[in-house]
DNA sequence: AATCGCCATATTGTATACAATCTGGCACGC
DNA sequence: GCGTGCCAGATTGTATACAATATGGCGATT
């Protein structure tokens, strides 16, 4: 048989493992990268050449992000990257909330030795970023440490659902980059939780990563109203918010 | 304009907004319904002249039904309607009991007087309907008066994942029907959390409504793993469980 | 006799062609 | 002068045709 050409081919155009996967992962990208304005119109054509596929899985794929909510599809009237709104970020907040802390209650009582261990090294690495000022290094690691605690719950249907919100918020906080101040207090949370979670205090954990998320929230949002939309010079380019 | 012919027209094939759209609605349906049966492949061709619509937006469909996890998609393999996994199903639950909380909750603080009122209408004919033994029409009211709730929550994005959770437990319910102790158990708990969002006691009806989340997860498995999977008798038959 | 490899068939993945609908501008009429 | 109706262009929605891949059976080989 062909086991050979396992790895992706590193020229040409997409090829992850049916076209139409290969555009969402793809379009998914841009989007949260926000190479795809939030707002923007989305022409087929222009994006099949773009991304070097034919029409048939671009709209399969723009499909699938309609039904994460990535996109917004009119009829007749073209896809359109779905647009930041203050009001859905404060309803998608609310939710992750509750996420956040079901994850880390289940986390404290599923996680294994090794993932606690995992957790406290990325914690460690963690204030080393901040020590050091690299807010993105620091943006990355935030996000892996939660997403560890979700995976640490053993619940893929809670795991998907929280990258789906995770991903909404992503693109709000693109949008917000905010400061020093909330910067410090959002490591203090992490080491409140963290010691929770070294205790398996479930309550605790789920109650204290659930107040993260809802301060995570006010800043976002807070920053969301306070630049506006006009002129959104930086959009476009990912900042590491925290 | 044509603003004429807004109404559907009644015969003829599916013409809801346009044809994709139609084919999820009616597969989604058929797939609730039970009567795609769980685990059965999804032949293209088949479903093609069943819905009368071409392959492409049947496929555009097939996309949108797997993004929602109702379908699998297997490249070059077809597509087969999600299995009923017992193991996916207790996480699904373990969400839900969040989501539940988190409805209550916020149904409790924004809900009008008026959809208090309807809230206690539907508890009413909840109870007329336990009385006559009609478990369909207690089961419809049921979905109804958890529906409403979770719209009282103001939250879009809480009602969308709730929908989408709502109706994969609602894809277990239909295999395991449960006892009539159960049943008098069931509306006891909304007589619970009535009492509490009756007082608009936020915490409480949030607690009760989750609790009431976990028994029925309880009841629904102890069914699923009870029945097995051998000769599922009355399978593409949705059953009114409580 | 059992296993491996190959091939015919069916089904899915993709590309292209055609039909339907929306947008913007222009001429006509009031 | 302004509004209305119509038309051309562009874009999306759908259908069909072609290419690629998986499945199951048959025969050759050991």
């Amino acid at each position: 048989m062909d086991i050979v050409k396992t790895a992706t081919p590193p020229a040409g155009p997409i090829r992850r493992e049916t076209l139409h996967q290969g555009a969402v992962a793809e379009l998914r990208a841009m989007i949260l990268s926000g190479e795809l304005r939030p707002g923007s119109r989305v022409p087929e054509v222009q994006l099949c050449e773009q991304l070097g596929v034919s029409r048939t899985p671009l709209r399969e794929a723009l499909r699938v992000l309609a039904a994460e909510g990535l996109v917004e599809l009119r009829p007749h009237r073209g896809a359109v990257v779905t647009p930041i709104d203050p009001t859905e970020i404060t309803a998608v907040f609310e939710v992750m909330e509750a996420l956040e802390a079901l994850a880390g209650d289940l986390a404290c009582q599923r996680g294994t030795v090794e993932e606690f261990a995992e957790l406290d090294r990325l914690h460690d690495q963690l204030h080393a970023q901040f020590d050091a000022g690299d807010r993105l290094a620091y943006f990355l690691t935030n996000r892996q440490i939660h997403a560890r605690i979700v995976a640490m719950a053993r619940n893929p249907s809670l795991e998907a659902t929280y990258a789906g919100f995770a991903s909404k918020i992503l693109r709000a906080r693109s949008l917000a980059n905010y400061d020093e101040e909330r910067w410090r207090h959002s490591l203090s949370e992490h080491d409140g939780f963290m010691a929770a979670v070294r205790q398996r205090d479930a309550a605790t954990a789920g109650a204290l990563l659930a107040a993260h998320s809802r301060q995570t929230a006010d800043a976002v949002l807070a920053a969301l109203n306070g630049c506006g939309s006009d002129d959104p010079g930086n959009v476009g380019r990912q900042t590491a918010s925290l």
